[in-house]
DNA sequence: CTAGTCCTTAAACGCTTGTTTAATAGACTG
DNA sequence: CAGTCTATTAAACAAGCGTTTAAGGACTAG
């Protein structure tokens, strides 16, 4: 049933590794190993590594793409509900993501630090969740939003989300242990959702007011040496 | 005046190459190169590579240190301003990180990407900003916050700020050119700073709303494979 | 002057990397 | 059967890496 080909297993043995350790960290050797396959193999069906490593990002696109056409949202579902539901989603993927299946570790790879043409595919593969959250959005202001504005909210909403994932390490050291039992999924999800829903809510309101009471560009820092 | 000693000369080469290529990506040689050093200089100095790489991060450490005893605020200054101040202040760093001064680099590197006993210093940079921006916070809320709150609420804040460095990359791709001029440090500063207010002014009062009606624990994403 | 310490040097070592070669075996074809 | 194309192999290649060696220069102290 499977594809057992050579070509195939090497695909299959490299995606797990480029996912685990990355595209440089990865030797075509520890691949071909695991693949059980002689590592002149690479040259024969993919001509060098890299060419190796965009396959793998493609097949990995794939598998992706068609086991989630991203999830629709019931349409009875109130607008909050949704935005729950897709931040504590993200929020899973994002932090369950030792556990995750390489194809997601690798396009996360290529999320957080984008190689070459594969920004491509990184465009194609989180737009349409993006524009799916936008949708969510829209329906949480009364009246359109401003295009920029819009998106910028949606920034701030996955921002929040990925810096669970992005500032792990420092998530880590700065929170005391004994609080640590509080930032379970569920919980930092419950927070951030509020935290948007009444952020969006006072967004469009308080628009005209100024923040700064004028004194100058001061507040600024020393400039740079 | 400067220090043209052998071992400073490698220091001050080292900074700038770890910061801008890595630690990995960064070799001996063209440390020693742009040093003007012979390669065995640095085990004769520093032992190895590695304990080299230490020495730079911890000199990159005080230099910073010594430059930004993190920026005090006026007392008179609202709270409002000093978080649109703490904001704008680290858009600033984040953004402008391609001329950012390489010790900036190198700690931002060891940010996102702690090595080993690195973390520690990370810790002791980074955690004062985070506390003072924890003293804006709780001068922007009504009475005490739960202490999880307090430092979810933080993290909403630099996350949303982070991922304009983080999710660069993806930023640019999903902002159509139209729409660039609206994302300068300035206006996506106060944003988020607007975005915050509003979400941190609601956030403690419908703490006891039920966001999800219950339908068990369905909207869950199949499981992965 | 001599001995000893500190520093610097060119060269090589040993290892790993991606890539390539050339030989081989098998399957199919005319 | 001879010939050709496909697939696979062990081995070597060339380059880069961090690290080490051993020798010698420059200087100071006895």
């Amino acid at each position: 049933m499977v594809d057992e080909s050579t070509k195939n297993r090497i695909l299959q043995a490299a995606g797990p590794i480029f996912a685990d350790v990355g595209y440089e960290h990865a030797t075509v050797r520890e691949i071909c190993g695991a693949a059980d396959v002689n590592v002149a193999s690479i040259k024969y069906y993919f001509g060098d590594k890299k060419n190796l490593y965009l396959e793998t990002v493609r097949q990995a696109r794939n598998m992706r793409a068609e086991r989630y056409p991203f999830p629709q949202m019931a349409a009875e579902t109130s607008a909050e509900e949704k935005l729950y539901d897709f931040v504590s989603a993200l929020l899973r993927r994002l932090t369950a993501l030792q556990a995750a299946p390489w194809q997601v570790k690798l396009l996360m790879r290529e999320l957080m630090d984008p190689t070459d043409a594969c920004r491509m595919l990184v465009k194609d593969y989180f737009q349409p969740m993006f524009d799916s959250l936008l949708g969510v959005v829209d329906q949480l202001v009364e009246g359109p939003l401003e295009p920029d504005k819009r998106l910028k909210a949606g920034f701030s909403i996955i921002g929040q989300c990925l810096h669970y994932r992005y500032g792990n390490e420092v998530v880590n050291l700065m929170v005391p242990p004994e609080h640590r039992a509080a930032f379970e999924v569920e919980q930092i999800a419950d927070h951030i959702t509020r935290f948007c829903l009444s952020g969006l809510r006072g967004y469009a309101a308080d628009s005209t007011k100024e923040i700064r009471q004028d004194r100058g560009p001061a507040a600024e820092h020393p400039s740079e040496p």
